[in-house]
DNA sequence: ACCATGACTATCG
DNA sequence: ACGATAGCCATGG
């Protein structure tokens, strides 16, 4: 667990932006730490999931929060010490119908094109806003990264 | 208390 | 286009 409340409330909002990736989809560290308001802080993000707890009793664990729909903006999934680690992501991400190729050095792929999620901010705070706006003109784009 | 490390990225050479 | 560098900052030694 964080040390300081600072760090509490950041992991805080980083677990639930993450809870709100829908099921069958991804998104970037660097993502999620813009819709958190810190965008210069992707690795912080990283480290946010690196420390989400195992254990289910914990109000964010590995259960309530799908750590697995977070990988890199070059769209693999980040190696880490232990390869088990990226192994099971991998797994976890088919299981959901997500796509995972494997690329030249052998890293895990999923393409963006067909699976990325990037809302410009959090669904529950679109929500808000939606309900004070009244006009109906709505549509950015879905996604879009790599041309 | 200081130093090294890391599930990252944008920028520069 | 690809490798090196510079910000980031919570953790762990």
């Amino acid at each position: 667990m964080p040390r300081s409340d600072d760090a509490e409330a950041f992991f805080a909002a980083v677990y639930q932006a993450v809870r709100e990736i829908p099921h069958g989809k991804v998104t970037t560290y660097g993502h999620i730490a813009m819709l958190v308001g810190t965008p210069q802080r992707p690795r912080q993000v990283g480290l946010c999931l690196k420390h989400l707890p195992t254990d289910p009793s914990a109000r964010y664990n590995h259960d309530n929060v799908p750590w697995q729909r977070v990988i890199n903006a070059k769209g693999e999934i980040s190696p880490r010490s232990q390869p088990s680690g990226s192994l099971n992501q991998a797994a976890a991400l088919q299981a959901e119908g997500v796509t995972v190729t494997n690329g030249a050095l052998g890293e895990f792929m999923v393409d963006f094109a067909e699976f990325g999620w990037f809302p410009d901010i959090l669904p529950s705070e679109a929500a808000e806003e939606g309900g004070r706006e009244l006009g109906g003109e709505e549509d950015h784009s879905e996604n879009d990264e790599q041309t």
